[in-house]
DNA sequence: TAAGGTTATTGCAATATAGCAATGTGTAAA
DNA sequence: TTTACACATTGCTATATTGCAATAACCTTA
């Protein structure tokens, strides 16, 4: 029916597939980039810098944020961004996980083969 | 209007984006995660372990195999897949050195902060 | 050639996503 | 209190994605 169908997949493979979303649009790659470049910058600026409107930005930062890669402060009247680095250290390794898994599932085979 | 601004955004930012959708849905995890296990395995098998259609699989298997993440090769009436190792390979270590560049960049601010 | 098994394609409906203008919300300074 | 600035939310349109039934295409073997 057009439903994505999450619930007949592991809690696990569901939870990579919905951080591989974070990072599968080329806007919230940039902003990621960007705060590095730029810890503690405003929406404003991120959104002159990728050239997206305010609105469109501000959204995408919402995403990257409830996935927790993200974390923001208020200061004055401007609400500053920042990298959530143990987050990020965490994804890292869960994405380094699922490869080395799979590199390792084919190593297997190919021992098993040439026994 | 709707339309995603891919052209905006430069050539290896579009690039990570494009491999992460790929990750980004749990079918295609599952379905990784099974041909490892099952090197050479038949898209009907695949679409009764994962319990999707067999179109449905099979249009997932498309979208694997377009990003290079997949092989297969026709033996008798049936189409084998197989996990594209190497591509595999370089996609682990285009994810690494994103993850491994935004920390880096968090470390140099931490640093210019101290002194 | 016909029959049977496997995969790809097509066509459709339901839902999700991306983008922006307009508007609301909240804070700081005048 | 008013003004000004920054951000979030709403409402909308256009497009993309997901899923399956039906069907086509393809290769074996009888």
């Amino acid at each position: 029916m057009g439903v994505s169908k999450r619930h007949i997949h592991s809690m696990s493979v569901n939870q990579l597939a919905d951080l591989a979303k974070v990072l599968s649009h080329p806007a919230r790659i940039s902003i990621l980039n960007y705060i590095g470049d730029c810890d503690g910058c405003l929406c404003k600026d991120i959104s002159q810098h990728i050239r997206l409107s305010q609105p469109t930005t501000s959204q995408h930062l919402q995403v990257i944020k409830k996935a927790g890669l993200l974390k923001s402060k208020f200061e004055g009247k401007s609400q500053h961004y920042y990298l959530h680095k143990d987050r990020l250290s965490t994804l890292k390794e869960l994405f380094n996980n699922f490869f080395v898994a799979t590199e390792k599932k084919c190593d297997l085979k190919k021992a098993t083969k040439t026994i």
